[in-house]
DNA sequence: AAACATCTACGATTAATTTCGTAGATGCAA
DNA sequence: TTGCATCTACGAAATTAATCGTAGATGTTT
């Protein structure tokens, strides 16, 4: 399923730091709302500190849609992502590649490339990923 | 300005089809709606057909917004976008890349490239592209 | 054991976005 | 010239997402 971009924020933690509780959570989700503060992005976003409950709300919203696991632990509940990071990457990715770059993936890649950054290695990487995918066009 | 979905749709129908009316507007998109019905995608998107003021709605807002342009036609309005594709574009990418890439453009590429297809031109564009960006790496 | 901190559960509020209904103006056809 | 179609303007409802407050349970500290 498709997260909001609230809940993809608690699951790129989870990604991160696997099995969390939510106290956890939450304070990394203001560690990086304060880091990100005088930073371009985050044009309006950065609201204030982000309430406990509303962490702990989020997450068993989550639980309830089968996002993420969560175990006992004590008191606490332990969370954990139920999805794949990549998966939800490709999923999120289609969507983007259709909504703002009318399925034109070759744009967005070369978009991509001209904007961010990408060291010498990673150009390795891609050059060997087209190279391979020239030798095995994808099938249908 | 960081155009919200909607505005997005209307915005990719402005920059394909130039300067329009709202009926215009209105039409493309149900057609839109109407054939992405099937597919794979629009999950649950997939309302109703969108009502006439519902397109007038937005339209207008999106010009209080300055994120479209208008000009008498008449009894009706033509509207123009006031924002370039790929301006736009970039600032969308910027965030997805963040949000769901943690900014890592490399691996985003790299998933783009491995889901969709890309033609042999368009690959041979990319290599392109980043033969260039190895003779002139970018400077801070 | 009293005072305090921390957790979960959950209803409810706030905020942002999308959708629509109605009114008034104007064009057009019978 | 009457009636229907189509426009704009605009308030407001509907929907979705995000935030929080409060209550009750259970540890922890002194």
């Amino acid at each position: 399923m498709k997260p909001t971009d609230s809940e993809l924020e608690i699951l790129q933690i989870l990604w991160q730091q696997g099995a969390s509780t939510v106290r956890t959570v939450n304070d990394l989700l203001n560690e990086q709302r304060k880091s990100s503060q005088a930073a371009t992005r985050n044009t309006a976003r950065t609201k204030e500190v982000i309430g406990y409950t509303t962490t702990l709300k989020m997450m068993q919203i989550m639980f309830e849609k089968g996002m993420v696991t969560r175990e006992e632990d004590g008191r606490t509940h332990l969370y954990k992502a139920a999805v794949q990071e990549g998966d939800t990457q490709s999923l999120l990715l289609q969507e983007f590649v259709d909504n703002t770059f009318r399925g034109n993936a070759a744009r967005l890649v070369m978009q991509a490339l001209g904007n961010h950054e990408a060291s010498a290695d990673e150009l390795d990487e891609i050059k060997a990923l087209i190279a391979q995918l020239e030798n095995n066009p994808p099938k249908p």
